[in-house]
DNA sequence: AAGCAGTTTGTACAACCGTTCAATACCCAG
DNA sequence: CTGGGTATTGAACGGTTGTACAAACTGCTT
């Protein structure tokens, strides 16, 4: 079951320093503009209350809102066909409360990845329980499954669906936005899959296994995107259908197989 | 209401009816000769029997500047992130003799499809070729290099680089722009492909041929942009070198011969 | 009561957007 | 030459963009 990361205590708002062209005109007293903001503190009173105050939780969350807001649209439209009028306005809430709590544009698309930041521990973790189990004829198989697994699932619920869409349409291009996401949240979980790829089938190389990884991600994002399978199947087969999950698993599987398993040539 | 739909209003240049039916793309300049021809390779000539003449062959084709800085923006950072001044500018042409060939963005964009129709046609050969080949083991490993190789011969090249990034960045969204192109130009390149796996694959039904080719286009497409190889294989593998393509179509072949072969279970 | 830190908001700015138009330059047929 | 279609251009239109600011508001502590 998807989860996110435990909310951020209410209250970060993200400021920023004056832009720094139109020589500094404006005059914007001394904040700081934490660029290391992985788990930025608020700046509320310190130490005397923990945890969102009691009180204020029956308000309405009107961070998250936005973050959901946002969320949503780039999935739908992408980046930069979304404006931050469109996203305040999905979010029903006024255009500069997206500034105040997100900074830039960008580091709002940053933001939505960093709250869903609990679902890659939470493949890592399912990975880990693969690696634990017995190196029997299956052993390659469950650990595509903990691969593929969570983020079908992800894909199916009515939480996570645009943030599966998010990351098979937008990270595909090579921005600072999207590469600092890429380094931050999944270059780490590519690094575990693939060393164990390399380890469930001995002799294979790190390359044969990097490669395996690559080409099962493609198929598994594309999959997570797809719309067309109705129309090309000629109306046999669903978009998201549950019985697509088993074979994507035997698809990958089978490719991975064929890349790193020595003598596995098993054509048509 | 911020929808433009720009009524042609004051008297549009000499003769236009105003018959409007998804903002036509018709202009009065000479050369739509788009949608007839077409079937061939890029070419692009301002050729009208009435003027073309060798005097004006000297001439830089401006229109084919204008289609060759789109093609490369638009794949780089994406349709939306890109404005027609910078495609102008990286053409080297004013700004509005880019409405003036194609009309507004978005026909832009399908021209550029319109412009490497030829490709298509030089799968379906292709694959018509490895389809009158034998069916011997290998048969299905043919008809996946019909499908991989001329895209990855296209996005080794320095003329179809762009356009492969395009086709594997910009498909994925649901634009009205999208679904045209995919109808007009990948739609029927997938119906034939799909048909040859199910004929390939005796017992294998439609909706597996198509659940097959969905996963294997997806594993084409992110190979296509993926710039994180040399990364995830710590330095082992390069970016796209010359014998990603035997990995590739070997994880392909394996991936479908598994959904589509009865009792192909080979697992690790 | 005042103070205060965190929220909320309307509003503004400068820059840029896609698109269009009138005016010109070109080139060949007449 | 002259006409006429094509190609080319600068300039502008109305609208939208991201970002910022200053003022107001909120709930709480002093």
């Amino acid at each position: 079951m998807p989860t996110p990361t435990p909310t951020p205590k209410r209250g970060t708002p993200a400021k920023h320093v004056a832009s720094d062209r139109t020589a500094g005109a404006r005059r914007s007293h001394g904040n700081a503009d934490a660029n290391a903001n992985a788990t930025d503190v608020p700046r509320q009173t310190p130490a005397r209350r923990s945890g969102p105050t009691p009180d204020r939780a029956e308000r309405p969350d009107r961070r998250a809102a936005i973050l959901l807001a946002a969320e949503k649209l780039f999935a739908e439209h992408g980046f930069h066909a979304v404006s931050i009028r469109q996203i305040a306005q999905e979010a029903g809430v006024p255009l500069a409360l997206v500034g105040y709590y997100f900074g830039q544009k960008h580091e709002l698309f940053h933001a939505i990845f960093e709250h869903w930041r609990g679902t890659i521990a939470e493949r890592l973790a399912l990975l880990a329980e693969a690696e634990a189990s017995a190196r029997d004829a299956d052993y390659l198989h469950r650990i595509v499954q903990a691969f593929v697994t969570p983020v079908l699932q992800l894909r199916a619920s009515s939480e996570g669906e645009h943030y599966a869409l998010l990351v098979a349409r937008e990270l595909l291009y090579r921005t600072p936005a999207t590469e600092q996401v890429l380094a931050d949240f999944f270059d780490p979980m590519a690094h575990a899959f693939i060393a164990a790829l390399q380890a469930a089938c001995p002799g294979s190389t790190r390359a044969q296994a990097a490669w395996a990884y690559q080409f099962a991600m493609g198929a598994l994002l594309h999959h997570l995107i797809d719309h067309r399978i109705e129309r090309l199947s000629q109306g046999a087969a669903a978009a998201h259908a549950a019985d697509a999950a088993p074979l994507l698993a035997d698809f990958l599987t089978a490719g991975i197989a064929a890349l790193l398993v020595p003598g596995d040539r098993h054509f048509c």
